[in-house]
RNA sequence: GGCGGCUUAGCCAAGGGGUAAGGCGGAGGUCUGCAAAACCUCUAUUCUCCGGUUCGAAUCCGGAAGCCGCCUCCA
């Protein structure tokens, strides 16, 4: 079955064919810097992650660009307020993006371009709407002229006379031709102190839409191959960058659009108000593990609402943890006495998983895969054993599978040395059959987050998720 | 008002005309020092409700209820 992805343009599932053979180059949207990004843009982002790892380990190159927003209203706003220029206001928000990132074992895209760094590509991109006449001057600012490009509203599938002038802003304010025009470049206001740029263009700041099609065209080219976004995107930003780009280029701009659904925190919508809004740092404070919350937010359909609670993180702990076990039982096997079995039990494994993502991303029906491999594996392992050759197989094939999830293999801390000590010391009253001595220092290091685990082959030791 | 999505076991979650994947939890068992940990086995006659189509519906069609989005700078 090749891949396949539900592409939001067409409304259907389509085979994934790039535009250069071997090649993805892909635009995911990215932050808005002016706060710690929250666990639901961070369910983008991991839905981005697995795009990526799963095109990765399909073979593909990937070349990924996430933008960091760091001009908008707020973070003009909240630097105006501060009394600081915009990019110290955006800095610590942009390090603590990447920070969160790598707590969460997202991978790094290869370009993250921020939209003050390309007010240049910004303004020939406007000049060539201007030039084209898909662009007007108003006393106010820049804008597009929707009635310019007919296809407008084809991604999302709305039409311009449907829309509800007003709901946010009202239409009125603005000097434009119509409601649904938006702001390429917005000219200089009190309000926005000393954020501005001096250009051919006038004294001003870009719109937000026009930074997504500036950068993705100068990292990826004209026409790539996917872009991706939370839903809440798809109109009207996704739509705007389809219509500015495609007016200036007059060539398709992205081919594959992929949207992913928005997040609930305990069966509600994320909100402040709510006191269910959660940045990483906030989950992290409250003790909870970043392995889990990893597994959580990759573990649903991007296409679905996923519902993230604190009784689901318990449940991925534990999850992980068998996954993790599993790791462990069979980093080694003994002998040359193939167990008949492991061979087609890790490949029927590879092929249940291969087919669940290459059907758009599938997590689930993949997961059970991985689930069952290990149920398989284990059976197989307890009846026949397991050698050199049969460990390596199953090894290869759980790696492989975690070059995706990224959930199994992970840098783990050594031992302190106190503890080292207290395994020590419990043996020995193993040993001497000091069976309530050794039952306390268990205790005690459960008590300290280490689970201990008595085999044939000698104590093992795991720290509890 | 317009457009879109969802409702499957105690919880999470796949499937989408041929008789309910997987995870967590729970129950039994193996191992063990009586334990812990680990591993194995079992755990939905039924898919929000009401009609219809069909030999057959969780799946298709019509209707109802509930929940969640988008409709001009939210992932």
């Amino acid at each position: 079955m090749p891949l396949t992805f539900f592409n939001t343009y067409s409304r259907r599932k389509e085979e994934f064919k790039p535009l250069e053979p071997g090649h993805v180059r892909m635009y995911t949207c990215g932050p808005t810097v002016y706060a710690p990004a929250h666990i639901g843009n961070f369910r983008a982002y991991m839905f981005e992650d697995l795009l990526r790892r799963y095109l990765l380990y399909k073979g593909y190159k990937v070349t990924q660009v996430m933008n960091l927003t760091d001009i908008d209203d707020k973070t003009i706003r909240d630097s105006k307020a501060r009394g600081i220029p915009l990019r110290e206001h955006t800095k610590p928000f942009k390090e603590a993006f990447f920070r969160d990132l790598e707590r969460l074992n997202i991978q790094r895209a290869e370009y993250y371009p921020a939209a003050t760094e390309h007010i240049p590509e910004m303004v020939s991109l406007v000049k060539k709407l201007l030039d084209s006449g898909h662009a007007y001057k108003s006393s106010d600012a820049i804008y597009f002229k929707i009635k310019s490009f007919p296809k407008y509203g084809a991604l999302s599938h709305m039409k311009l006379d449907e829309l509800k002038d007003g709901a946010r802003v009202n239409s009125d304010e603005y000097e434009k031709d119509t409601a649904s025009d938006f702001a390429l470049w917005k000219f200089w206001t009190p309000d926005d102190g000393d954020v501005f740029w001096e250009t051919e263009l006038g004294k001003g700041r870009p719109g937000w839409h026009i930074e997504c099609s500036a950068m993705s065209m100068k990292y990826l080219g004209e026409s790539f191959d996917i872009h991706t976004g939370g839903i809440d995107n798809m109109f009207p930003h996704h739509e705007n960058e389809i219509a500015q780009s495609e007016a200036a280029t007059g060539k398709p701009f992205s081919k594959y659009w992929l949207h992913c659904e928005h997040l609930m925190v305990e069966g509600k919508k994320m909100a402040k108000s709510e006191g269910n809004y959660f940045t990483v740092q906030d989950l992290v404070d409250k003790g909870e593990n970043l392995s889990a919350v990893r597994y959580l937010l990759l573990s649903t359909y991007y296409r679905q609402q996923l519902n993230f609670t604190f009784d689901g993180l318990i449940a991925a702990k534990n999850a992980i943890t068998r996954l993790r076990d599993f790791r462990d039982a069979i980093e080694s096997g003994v002998g040359t006495e193939t167990n008949p079995e492991i061979e087609s039990i890790a490949k029927k494994a590879a092929e249940k998983f291969e087919t669940a993502l290459d059907d758009d991303l599938n997590i689930s029906p993949a997961l059970a895969a991985v689930y069952d491999f290990v149920r398989e594996a284990n059976a197989a392992r307890e009846k026949n054993g397991l050698s050199i050759a049969d460990a390596e197989i199953l090894k290869q094939t759980l790696k492989r599978f975690d070059s995706v999830l990224g959930v199994i293999y992970v840098k783990e801390q050594a031992l302190d040395s106190d503890i080292e000590k207290l395994i020590e010391l419990r043996q020995a009253a193993r040993k001497s059959k000091n069976f309530a001595e050794s039952d306390r220092i268990r205790d005690q290091l459960l008590a300290m987050g280490i689970i201990l685990e008595d085999t044939p082959q000698g104590v093992r030791w795991k720290r509890k998720l």
